[in-house]
DNA sequence: CCTGGCCCAGTTTTT
DNA sequence: CTGGGCCAGG
């Protein structure tokens, strides 16, 4: 029992009190995940609860797992069995075993937004409504809203003051789009990432029996972030609980920034309504920061009027003063950040990974990488274009996925003419019609193409069916790893990028690589049972970049502040504190948009511990444009006793830096730049007025031609391909093109 | 059917 | 500035 001697009174409460609904309201850096897994190893140690019955949800995968390993520390391999993840994935493993009770199969894919954004794009197509108002962010938000508040499609439509909003943001057609849209996602056998919480939360209402089996399994249910959680997500932790009652919910309002993606606020402020024996325990002492900063902090979130009261306070150091900058420009800003931490290091014997940079929008991240790679010092970017959403990625994933599950539209749509293989958008869309019509299942359509297609294309369909089936075989006999190899390979699409000698080409190469290995690691682990393709499809769908391993090169963090939650670091910058960058220009509508933003604040300050820096430039581009920026509203609401604005330094450096790096970085960025004469620039050839074509069928290398528009030319090398015959030709005046002799009409001059 | 060039829109955050 | 979608030419 020593783990209960370090923890203060209310941290103990908070471990101890395990039966009944509990309410932990946990200030910034006050030793949350301390308590969360003091509790868990309490129940399994002290209360000889056992670990198949604990469920507890955290926000990211990687929150997860550490949790998992820190729990294992202190209890034991038998922590193993806890149930712990996301809500996305523990509900997708409940719904992989009672798919067939909600009519979907157990292998349903799920879509990522990418995929539900393309095929939002198809069906606005195919009712023949207008992109332009129909853009597949707005209605994907539309639709994700209207589920994470648990609204059908049916319902959507029948409701009144549902229709009454679209039809004042002049988009009638959202619930026809909604209905078309679940539909095709039922048809492709996938759920979308707000399917997974809906659909549980339908399997809950339907089916007494199964939620009977889960409530009784989790007799213990803890929630991390509870800030965070939409209706949806709450819905389903309360049913759960309702037998055993035992449930734990950890968060901090303050920190509450996701209401953009459903979540509720409302949920931690209400929660006392819903469970009036509720116990509640509030963690005010931070362990983290400096007295500076957390009085900073405090200063700001007291600006907001929605929320809980709380008294944060420390017992650390004073420390030092924040800092604040002021640059010139978003290049200065740059560079300003990086001689800071490389000062900062050298003095202070820190590491690089002792800094994070954070910023509002992933674009800013250029101008602060240019700066640090000037300087040498390595860094890396959390989050932004994520690994799993490249396009050599997904395609291979896509082939995975529709070997798998070959009703997967998306899936099919990617591959089916890549690699080329001849089945162009007509010999698709006659597919997908024929389906339709029919109403057969896509795969069946594909599996017998010459009923609806004629000539060449069939014939590819036919190949590309025969080694999808291929695929299953290797598939039900091989584990993931195997089966990934095999189809990257059969497919022709690690041939395809092996050719591209490209750099990115080389790049997506190895990528692909990347992703063998990932598969080969899954394969290996020993915590994974189930080793098919199936299995790492459905792992791997919710993982983010995040999640996956970096390399653990001593670096500057980058990224997000959003994506920094949880996080904490000796040094801290948060730059870009501008009016419309942050607070962001869309989120300035309502009084509640800007508290989120002032919250999204808190949290970027409150990840310091020593020093926190705050910056923000006078100018910045953005679309290309040069803007001028004033300085964020949020740095007057900071109490003025905890900042010092650094002047001076901001030009002494900026100058020293352009002295001892001269110009060489921008210099050689120019000198990258295109000065070749681009063909479409150079001028158009107008043909001699004596010009006819000539019959080509013996052109011969060497020969010389005219053509219609680029002029003169010679026949360097002819090629035949099937039935096509190639004529690379070398123009005077447009280089070398490759021209199709069927079509290009050239005159013989020599 | 395929390629390249042009034009447009987008940058708010993520499971 | 960049990526993606669309169109025309090959």
């Amino acid at each position: 029992m020593d783990y209960l001697e370090g923890l203060n009174p209310p941290q103990r409460q908070a471990v101890e009190q395990t039966e009944g609904p509990v309410m932990i309201i946990a200030g910034a850096g006050s030793g949350k995940t301390r308590v969360l897994m003091y509790r868990i190893a309490h129940l399994i140690h002290a209360k000889g609860v056992d670990p198949f019955n604990i469920l507890s949800l955290t926000f990211t995968n990687k929150a997860a797992s550490e949790m998992k390993q820190r729990i294992e520390r202190v209890v034991g391999l038998e922590a193993r069995n806890t149930w712990m993840g996301t809500f996305h994935s523990t509900f997708a493993k409940i719904l992989r075993v009672e798919a067939d009770k909600l009519g979907y199969p157990s292998n349903f894919t799920i879509y990522d937004t990418d995929d539900s954004k393309s095929l939002i794009r198809s069906v606005v197509k195919e009712m023949k409504l207008d992109d332009k108002v129909y853009k597949p962010n707005t209605v994907l938000s539309r639709i994700s809203g209207a589920k994470n508040r648990l609204i059908g499609w049916q319902t959507y439509l029948n409701d009144p003051y549902i229709k009454a909003d679209d039809d004042a943001a002049m988009k009638p057609k959202v619930g026809e789009i909604y209905r078309v849209y679940q539909q095709r996602l039922f048809k492709s056998g996938a759920m979308d990432f707000d399917d997974l919480l809906f659909n549980t939360n339908v399997l809950f209402r339907d089916h007494p029996d199964a939620l009977n089996k889960y409530q009784q399994r989790f007799k213990y249910v803890m929630v991390d972030e509870f800030q965070d959680t939409n209706l949806s997500q709450y819905l389903i932790t309360k049913k759960l609980a309702a037998v055993h009652q035992n449930i734990c919910v950890v968060g901090d309002d303050a920190q509450s920034i996701y209401a953009f993606r459903g979540a509720d606020i409302q949920n931690i402020l209400n929660f006392e309504k819903d469970y009036p024996d509720l116990f509640v325990v509030k963690l005010e002492q931070n362990y983290r920061s400096t007295k500076t900063i957390v009085e900073a902090a405090n200063s700001i979130i007291a600006k907001n009027k929605a929320q809980l009261k709380k008294d944060v306070w420390t017992e650390n150091v004073t420390g030092d003063l924040i800092e604040l900058f002021k640059a010139a420009s978003d290049n200065e800003e740059g560079r300003i950040v990086a001689s800071t931490i490389f000062e900062e290091r050298n003095n202070k014997k820190l590491n690089n990974s002792d800094f994070a940079i954070l910023y509002r929008t992933n674009s800013q991240s250029r101008a602060m990488e240019e700066a640090l790679r000037k300087m040498s010092i390595p860094y890396k970017i959390v989050g932004g274009l994520s690994f799993y959403q490249r396009k050599e990625i997904k395609d291979l994933m896509a082939y995975m996925r529709f070997a798998v599950n070959s009703v997967d539209e998306e899936a099919f749509k990617r591959i089916i003419n890549y690699p080329k293989r001849g089945v162009g958008d007509t010999s698709v869309e006659k597919m997908m019609i024929a389906a339709y019509e029919h109403d057969i299942p896509l795969w069946e359509v594909v599996n017998n193409s010459s009923s609806f297609l004629t000539g060449r294309a069939a014939n590819s369909v036919h190949d590309f069916a025969t080694m999808i089936k291929s695929f299953k075989v290797e598939i039900e006999r091989k584990d993931a790893f195997e089966s990934a190899s095999t189809i990257a390979k059969q497919s022709g699409l690690l041939r395809e990028l092996y050719e591209d000698k490209t750099i990115e080409g080389l790049n997506r190469y190895e990528n692909v690589q990347e992703l063998l290995n990932a598969i080969k690691e899954y394969v290996d682990n020993s915590e994974n049972e189930d080793k098919s393709l199936g299995a790492f499809l459905q792992e791997i769908a919710l993982l983010t970049d995040n999640d996956r391993d970096k390399d653990t090169t001593d670096s500057v963090t980058l990224m997000t502040i959003h994506s920094s939650k949880g996080l904490e670091f000796k040094q801290v910058f948060v730059v870009g504190l501008e009016e419309d960058l942050f607070p962001s220009q869309m989120m300035m509508q309502s009084r509640e948009d800007l508290e989120e933003e002032r919250r999204l604040f808190y949290v970027a300050t409150t990840r310091a511990m020593d020093k926190l820096y705050l910056s923000y430039a006078l100018s910045r581009y953005r679309y290309g444009r040069l803007l001028n920026c004033e300085q964020s509203r949020f740095l007057e609401e900071i109490d003025p006793l905890h900042i010092k604005v650094n002047k001076k330094m901001a030009t002494a450096l900026a100058n020293s830096f352009r002295n001892s790096y001269a110009d060489e970085g921008s210099a050689s960025f120019k000198g990258l730049k295109k000065p070749e004469l681009r063909t479409g620039t150079a001028k158009l050839h107008t043909p001699s007025p004596d010009f006819k074509p000539s019959n080509t069928n013996n052109l011969q290398e060497g020969q010389k031609i005219e053509h219609p528009k680029f002029g003169y030319g010679m026949v360097s090398k002819i090629e035949i391909e099937g039935a096509n015959r190639k004529a690379v030709i070398s123009f005077d005046n447009f280089g070398d093109k490759t021209l199709l002799l069927s079509f290009a009409k050239l005159r013989i001059v020599e």
